[in-house]
DNA sequence: TGTGCCACCTGTAGTTGCTACAGGATCAAG
DNA sequence: CTTGATCCTGTAGCAACTACAGGTGGCACA
């Protein structure tokens, strides 16, 4: 109700101190009040947004994304056809992202399975690295 | 045949020459013998590890794993149980990498598409970032 | 032998997204 | 009014490079 002081804020979000200070001053989360000594004191808007940022980041949004979404008002009061278009490019990214780790994977897991594992001078994983191979 | 100067050994290599001298200086790559004015004389020694480098890395391996397979002696003479071992934890943390991103994927896609695209006050990617639906 | 110029040298600072102090002020409880 | 937890700013650190700045070295060509 009133406002919060930031370890509370921290402890409720599970965003570390230092990290919410930061984000404040590249400009993700909103400058807070202060109370007459100059401590920060958070609202409930900050808890949402805050939380907002935290589960944006976790799903592998930038923050250069996340900011975007964010100047279009936040949560509150986004267009939805321009998160929509945030997202959609980033779902492109994940799934780029996903095909080469495919690709490694099945690189990695072949490699290993022909490999011996014991002393033997030419080691199928080595030369995989080595670049013999693929 | 004679030794390359660094120039060349990014040429061929195409890493970096500011990468060469910090993976030197990070002990990724064994220091070249200098001229008499200093300058870095490579050897076709150094133009085989720093290709395995970048591959390794390229790989996704992490700086700490390429060292790690480096010290057991290079591509010339690791243990191949050991390498083997590097290689298996990385496909995992690989795989594990993965699933992530498949659940991720998952998330967005079934989201972005049931997204009307208009201005509508509740939009479901919104939601989805703002924690209501998962 | 000179001279021009590119390549090379070291060292420092920037990048991104935080995290971790140091040294000091403030708040709230007793 | 004192104590101790919390907060403040500012700076420095991390990884893993990248990018200068300012100063030499090497070497072809005249």
């Amino acid at each position: 109700m009133g406002g919060l002081p930031i370890g509370e804020l921290a402890r409720r979000t599970g965003v570390h101190i230092e990290t919410i200070r930061y984000f404040e001053k590249v400009g993700l989360l909103a400058e807070p009040d202060r109370t007459e000594g100059g401590h920060r004191v958070f609202t409930d808007q900050h808890v949402r947004a805050l939380s907002f940022i935290k589960r944006a980041r976790e799903l592998g949004f930038t923050p250069g994304e996340v900011r975007a979404i964010l100047e279009l008002g936040g949560p509150e009061e986004a267009c939805c056809d321009e998160v929509r278009e945030i997202s959609v490019h980033h779902l492109d990214q994940v799934r780029r992202k996903m095909a080469d780790l495919e690709r490694l994977e099945r690189l990695l897991a072949s490699t290993v399975e022909r490999c011996s594992g014991g002393h033997v001078p030419d080691c199928p994983v080595i030369d995989m690295l080595d670049g013999v191979v693929p």
